[in-house]
DNA sequence: TTACTGGTTTTCCTATACGATAAATTCAAA
DNA sequence: TTTGAATTTATCGTATAGGAAAACCAGTAA
């Protein structure tokens, strides 16, 4: 029978609520920074233990995340995290990615209003600011920025549909990508370049063009994108 | 040491695990009948008891449904089943279908082999049955062909994003159909026709020809399917 | 070495309790 | 009678203990 929980109860009563979805969160960003490995084991009562909750949320987080395909269950022995993407699934990946892409910013030159412009220019003269980096970190930023411009491009597009689609085929591409960083500069120059073109197609709302520029970025992201022969 | 758990275990011992994927199936099933209708609240408790389980495989199983869209948890008053597409929603969805499907059909027409073949007759076969029925009985049939056959295309173009994507758009589709559905015949010989155009296409293997064919077939669908304006 | 057997661990599921919040209901005052 | 405050009720979110069954493991026998 403890006596301090009554005092101090754990959650600032009102403050936050949805326990289950913050767990859910943190596992997923665990996954998506590698810190849980794919492949890796994750055990319940762990989980339950290190993020100091109980096991139910716990619970709930994992099927959902289940459900995105991140977490697999095998059903008695537990959740682990899924295995990376084949070669077979990454290129699957990219030729869904080159026929909804594109297509969605085809829909943004169409729809796009001068709040949309804004937002879209502060990315653009955000990501300069990757030019002088170098390394793990111009990785990063660069991916970050890149995962910035795509999310605001199925913003504008307005369908939700095609917006999920992408998220949930995306966090796996992510996945694969960080498996593969290298020391090696990526070619971070032509990813901004393309970038403003595809912008500047939104901007004169001029669907074809969107659509095109789109495609040609995709197709020259997966050529730069040489993993090695496993 | 007990002897009757051999005879008669409580869970047919090996027949199935994961009570909680059963349960998912379960209430999904009830969603997709509309024995819980769009915006109805859904009690985990009354669930519980009515399933004869008890919450946790509840809980499990209407986080996972959230995830597809199917339910909606709202803070602090619980599950409902999401309400119905809005007519944008919808409109949405057939764009999105229009992209991905015969995207779906011109891949499925070149990795097609003879055993999909067998597989496509056998299912335009047995659609024929469909021609003899009438009212709500036809419309049933015809959705669950519908199902079948387009299922069979992601099946045979393998990809797993693709299909992914397809899956998850289609429970709403279905949904969004079944509440208009009326007792107006469905223009069964026409859907049959496309259908027959489609397949015919993958036997050939004729990629241009089956994008072309379920373009047709969807944009027909679309025409077909006129729903009440709200 | 291989095969079996018994114990340990892990996982799934159940049952249940408790605090917090939203909704419903009662009751008092204008 | 109506309005508003207080109280009750229902239900969610969370926590925790425990039992059944499978999986795992280690030690022994052939």
């Amino acid at each position: 029978m403890k006596t301090e929980e009554s005092v101090f109860p754990r959650r600032p009563t009102g403050s936050r609520f949805n326990l289950s979805d913050d767990i859910f969160t943190i596992i997923r960003k665990k996954i998506l920074t590698r810190e849980i490995r794919p492949g890796e084991r994750m055990n319940i009562d762990s989980l339950s233990r290190d993020l100091n909750v109980s096991q139910t949320p716990i619970r709930e987080a994992l099927a959902r995340l289940e459900e995105t395909g991140l977490v697999m269950k095998e059903p008695l022995k537990g959740f682990k995290a899924s295995q990376l993407l084949s070669s077979k699934e990454a290129q699957d990946l990219f030729n869904f990615r080159e026929l909804i892409e594109p297509f969605a910013a085809q829909l943004a030159a169409s729809k796009i209003s001068s709040d949309h412009t804004l937002l879209l220019d502060a990315e653009i003269a955000k990501a300069k600011a990757v030019l002088n980096m170098s390394g793990v970190s111009a990785f990063e930023a660069l991916a970050e920025h890149d995962e910035n411009l795509h999310n605001l491009i199925f913003d504008i597009a307005e369908n939700d549909h095609l917006a999920k689609a992408y998220k949930s085929a995306h966090s796996f591409l992510h996945l694969y990508r960080l498996h593969f960083v290298r020391e090696a500069p990526v070619d971070v120059l032509d990813t901004l370049n393309e970038h403003a073109q595809i912008v500047a197609a939104l901007k004169a709302k001029d669907a074809q063009a969107a659509n095109q520029a789109m495609t040609t970025h995709l197709v020259n992201a997966r050529s730069r994108f040489q993993y090695p022969a496993i």
